[in-house]
DNA sequence: TCAAAAGTGTTTGAAATACACCCATGT
DNA sequence: ACATGGGTGTATTTCAAACACTTTTGA
């Protein structure tokens, strides 16, 4: 099975873990670099070297990617790669663009496709595939420099996120099945880098709709145990779709 | 020089007159197909036949587009593709994603990433450069059967530009250096496709100090003569970067 | 009993909406 | 003089913002 060789996926994958904003990286290492050649259906991580074979960094850290079959559509790929990453299926998973400077790769003109993904803090300790073994989350604000122009895709796709949250109900995606409305309000408040009115916030909350109370309380916490809510799946398709005001 | 063949770009180009909302399309002819053999530099349309060297259309009508140089950006392209097409500089320019199905392109795996621009209905009648002469503007709900999946494109693009429009100022860069608060609201009203109050979207204009007076009137109008405004450009740019509610 | 977070209502000001008539211009 | 769009204000309702104390739980 053949790659494009000018095109590669990468994915900026989003965690939200004890109030912080998380980015899953990769640290890239001289045997993974040869993995396609070997296993050419697997998933493929950055391949291309300088023309003496090398790779051009100390330590290459930067996010999961691949270079695209021939026979996958991209967004096929980015969803490979995501699994692959991640090790599960279901993930909010949206194109953020393609970033083709051409030098953004020093040794090859190569055009990336950028997706982000949301995932759901149920599975913060899966450390990917066999394949990729140091995979870790990174406070993003403490991303070290990356390879290539990773790091402008990891703030492009930061300024994105931020705009999706006011726009659709995408937020929900980076929390647990079940979830306080605290846990709600300091995903918006990390994300929008903004402080929130508990009772407005869980006032405005409520009207939408969006959430319902599953009955269950928090156990094993030192204070009083809070409501675990979930959100209704009809109700977000709904609005998921027709892009609406949700302005927190 | 050498293009990436596996890579092209379209331009989805906007315009906005007598209160609908226009794109601009180009009907590929065979001669044009063999334009980058000829005259590599130029720019580049869909160039891509059947194995036996035929345009599998009939009268293929498609975005303007082209295979991307090796040594030329993606965006630095895309705006070559929008000044060859329209003859102007200067035009609002922005990244809608790629396209990237396996059989978009029925005889060749080729990823389109694609471009939408607002231009200016000043240059209405601009009919692009001697290389491309079968422009036209197309009313976007008379949109015809395109090559490949440029009709996807266009529909994404016009999603696009109507969740921007509610995010951005942006509108204003379909209408000419001088406009009146009606054309201004028309514009609004045919991108979201609802009705708006005169009264009550004038309030919000004004006091957005988004648009300023010009002192000058509108000439030979069968009707009372409108005030003509200009945007401001200083208040423009600091809302244009920072994201924010534009609900008119 | 203390620490730590959960949970809850009311008041105030700002913004959104609904709505109808006179004005200026060209034909 | 008439047809066509330009231009304006007020009253009502809805939404956003500010703000402080009591409750529950585990340690």
């Amino acid at each position: 099975m053949n790659i494009i060789p000018s095109l590669s996926i990468d994915c900026v994958i989003f965690g939200f873990h004890e109030k912080k904003l998380k980015v899953l990286l990769l640290e890239y290492d001289k045997e993974q670099l040869d993995a396609p050649v070997k296993n050419p259906d697997a998933f493929a991580p950055y391949t291309e070297t300088e023309p003496d074979g090398k790779f051009p960094y100390e330590k290459p850290i930067g996010l999961p990617g691949g270079h695209v079959p021939v026979d996958r559509s991209i967004n096929d790929y980015a969803r490979d790669i995501l699994e692959t990453a991640t090790g599960i299926k279901d993930i909010y998973l949206k194109q953020l663009g393609a970033f083709g400077e051409t030098e953004r790769v020093s040794f090859l003109r190569v055009v990336s496709v950028v997706y982000y993904a949301l995932i759901n803090p149920e599975h913060y300790s899966i450390r990917g595939s066999s394949l990729l073994k140091s995979l870790e989350w990174y406070d993003i604000d403490k991303v070290p420099e990356l390879i290539f122009d990773h790091n402008a895709m990891i703030e492009k796709a930061l300024k994105r996120l931020r705009e999706e949250v006011q726009i659709r109900p995408v937020g929900f995606h980076l929390l647990p099945e079940m979830f306080t409305l605290t846990q709600l309000q300091q995903l918006y408040e990390t994300v929008l880098g903004i402080e929130l009115d508990t009772r407005n916030f869980r006032k405005k909350i409520q009207k939408m709709h969006l959430v319902v109370d599953t009955g269950k309380m928090q156990t094993g916490v030192a204070h009083r145990a809070a409501r675990l809510f979930r959100f209704d799946k009809k109700v977000y398709e709904m609005l998921a779709e027709q892009s609406f005001s949700f302005r927190v």
